[in-house]
DNA sequence: TTGAACTTTCAATAAAAAATGAAAGATTAT
DNA sequence: ATAATCTTTCATTTTTTATTGAAAGTTCAA
């Protein structure tokens, strides 16, 4: 396969990747485009290669930018901007968790805290109230698994990350 | 707070939750409306209760079957189907691992395989192709790693899955 | 200070996704 | 076989989300 033809497939690929996971297809593209291109790429560079307006281009390298996956490259002597992307994807994985966590996991646990305790009511059987409590309960428990994991491996560092995923695997003696 | 009112709010956080993650807002709350119901709803209860038209709530009720996290429940004398959710967070947990892992790890995965050789060309700098073909590995190996462990987990118990977890968040002696 | 080069914003538009509801399809009792 | 009851489908409509592009904003050199 040509590498034009290989990279149009990755971007193609990582973009239907991205909204299966609720990221807009156009930013995983700008994403794709940026982690398999060599040197960092300007906005209008983005717009030929992917076909999208300034705006769009523009607001997308700007979220990417808020994700702390892409960086903004100012070259001496040049007005305009260039963008390139986290290559390492260990890293790219530990900035996206982080994100995820501070955007969903965050809210999540906010309003279980808000709702886990329901006054007694004349109206509803303490059955009701009791299934109600304890599923709530072990979501919250889900959840607190998932966030202190998380918390873990965004502080833990590459090797680590590796290492700790490869135990978890492969359980050793 | 009201039995009523938290429920409410489970609803509509899970949904919100859901649509993050790229799965339909209704869906998710379909979902969450089972996981707090005591018994079994009707396809009825569930119009009634999300205010949704009866395709909708058809659709979604069967898309949640097909994920495997909700279950039809016949009852003996009645022509019309009750559904009911899996309450097992953890197992929830390990179903939604499996499905996903099928619907978008083993596409990406497809992809990435029938990518990575690309073929020397004259117009194509050597170290163009080599970036490329570098940064499809890592983000194989990356793969590979996200596949193995949702395999093992998927396989693995309840116990075994907290347990797991328990020792990646606490690495001990 | 002006204007050239570039970035950002945002109201309007387009595209995509989800929801509706009526009709068609099942299933069972009579 | 017919009717009653319930489920499924799908063309249409609605809602949501993404995109555009022109105008406004910014920055800097002259």
């Amino acid at each position: 396969m040509q590498l034009d033809e290989a990279k149009r497939r990755f971007i193609e690929g990582w973009g239907t990747l991205g909204s299966a996971w609720g990221v807009s297809r156009t930013m995983a593209q700008v994403h794709a485009l940026l982690l398999v291109s060599v040197g960092a790429l300007s906005t209008e560079d983005i717009m030929d290669q992917l076909q999208i307006s300034r705006g769009n281009a523009n607001m997308n390298v700007r979220a990417l930018m808020d994700w702390g996956i892409v960086r903004k490259e100012l070259r001496p002597g040049e007005r305009r901007e260039f963008f390139s992307a986290e290559k390492d994807i260990y890293k790219v994985a530990t900035l996206i968790l982080k994100e995820r966590r501070k955007r969903e996991l965050e809210p999540l646990m906010r309003v279980l805290g808000e709702i886990n305790q329901v006054e007694p009511s004349p109206t509803v059987s303490a059955e009701e109230a009791a299934a109600f409590t304890q599923m709530m309960s072990s979501i919250q428990s889900f959840a607190n698994l998932a966030d202190r994991t998380a918390s873990t491996l965004i502080k833990a560092d590459e090797n680590w990350f590796l290492s700790t995923f490869m135990k978890l695997m492969r359980p050793g003696p």
